[in-house]
DNA sequence: TCTGGGGTCCTAGGACCC
DNA sequence: TCTGGGGTCCTAGGACCC
């Protein structure tokens, strides 16, 4: 079974605020963009993605809201655990998506699977008051396929029998897993539905688009490849975080702020996990998106974004050019492993080390406490000559009006820190 | 969908080893 | 010093997902 909230964040504004319930609501009013619309909204014409002016052009009525991703994530788990109650075998897919396997539990409930996946969906929709779809199929894809054939409210089930049928009316980009490319080329080959697909032999499959290939044309044949994974995901390969800033800048002290402070949230989520890194990589965007950067690995695993600034900055110069209007820079930290506390090396000074992780966590204690970026680093301040100066220096006053002189002694910190780099490849 | 942010997985080819 | 044969690890980049 596949269960998915339906125009899942504004859904949960309605069910939070009953009285935005009937009426056209869009999420994402801090990024400017749609990221969420609830189906009255979408009635008007406002699709994902679209620019909140425009949006309100379309719908003046409109309510427009900030994300709350606490509240999401907070109904999010609720739906999992109603899922739970019925099997332990539950994969949480995304915020909103779920998938749970029913095999074995008809006896135990003296129904069929459909009545069972059914008899969910709605228990979610009745406790936490917000739509769902579902889908129940013989496997992950084709489950997937059904949940969203009927939306909201629906349940769409595909025996085994039928699934010719449904594959008949389904295009092949609707397939999870076929993005953009791969239905350009599966068109030129003649392949539009996903019947075709499935029609062509096991062979072809292979050879036209690798494993993924095969697997696929598995799944959509109703043998199962995709086990559900009911275990929590608890950890993560790489953390990133990058920024747009509009307009773009061409003022190398403004960017090297920017990518600061992406540093330092990276960093941020790095310790919220109990994680370190050993390898950054930093990217910059240039005004035509045209996106490059750099990567390297560290003498040993970090935690905390003040032990790098000065690499961060050497890499920055590395690659940043002058006379370039830069729109985006990133950070990406990988080779993450689990934090096990303080590792003490060779030619490093313990009592510093043992310093600088009490002043991270203090740091972390604070922001918690008193909200996000309460308390960061003077590094992602911009100092530089155009017309953000007075608005960053006024930045520095209103928070930490005694503190400035110190928060600008940059210089004599940093060159007291950092950790040698290895390598660098650009 | 002219462009926001955060992720994962797969593959081809190079480097290196015995 | 060259050639054959077999294998692993790493990386860059593509493609995809929400």
């Amino acid at each position: 079974m596949h269960l998915d909230g339906d125009a899942f964040f504004a859904s949960c504004e309605q069910a939070v605020h009953p009285e935005l319930k009937g009426k056209p609501v869009i999420t994402g009013m801090e990024r400017n963009i749609v990221a969420s619309m609830s189906y009255e909204a979408k009635a008007t014409g406002i699709k994902r993605a679209l620019p909140l002016w425009e949006a309100v052009k379309i719908c003046p009525s409109v309510i427009c809201l900030p994300s709350d991703y606490e509240t999401y994530s907070l109904i999010s788990k609720r739906m999992f655990s109603i899922m739970r109650r019925y099997t332990p075998t539950v994969e949480e897919y995304s915020i909103d998506e779920a998938f749970a396997e029913l095999s074995g539990l008809r006896r135990l409930y003296r129904t069929g699977y459909p009545n069972i996946a059914e008899r969910i969906r709605k228990h979610v929709e009745r406790e936490l008051d917000i739509p769902a779809s579902a889908g129940l199929s013989l496997t992950k894809t084709l489950a997937k396929l059904a949940s969203k054939y009927k939306k909201p409210h629906g349940f769409t089930a595909i025996p085994g029998y039928s699934i010719h049928l449904f594959l008949k009316n389904i295009s092949v980009d609707k397939v999870t897993g076929i993005g953009p490319n791969t239905t350009a080329l599966l068109n030129k080959k003649g392949v539009f539905t996903a019947l075709d697909y499935v029609s062509k032999t096991k062979v072809w499959a292979k050879s036209t688009l690798g494993k993924i290939g095969v697997e696929l044309w598995h799944e959509l044949r109703g043998e199962m490849v995709y086990a559900i994974n009911p275990k929590e995901k608890s950890t993560y390969a790489s953390i990133s975080k990058t920024k747009t800033f509009t307009p773009p800048s061409g003022d190398y002290a403004y960017v090297k702020a920017q990518l600061f402070r992406n540093a330092e949230s990276g960093f941020i989520k790095l310790r919220r996990y109990h994680l370190r890194t050993a390898r950054l990589i930093i990217q910059l965007r240039e005004q035509d998106f045209k996106t490059y950067g750099i990567e390297s690995d560290l003498s040993r695993p970090i935690t905390s974004a003040i032990e790098i600034f000065d690499i961060l900055e050497r890499m920055l110069r590395s690659i940043y050019q002058a006379s370039v209007q830069y729109r985006q820079t990133g950070i990406v930290l990988a080779q993450l492993e689990e934090d096990k506390g303080l590792q003490f090396e060779l030619f490093e000074s313990p009592a510093r080390m043992i310093r600088m992780h009490r002043l991270a966590e203090s740091i972390d204690k604070i922001n918690t406490r008193h909200g996000k970026h309460t308390v960061h680093s003077g590094m992602g301040l911009y100092l530089g000559r155009d017309s953000r100066k007075n608005e960053m220096q006024r930045e520095i006053r209103n928070t930490l009006p005694q503190r400035k002189n110190e928060l600008l002694r940059g210089e004599t910190f940093r060159q007291r820190l950092g950790i040698p780099v290895v390598k660098i490849k650009v």
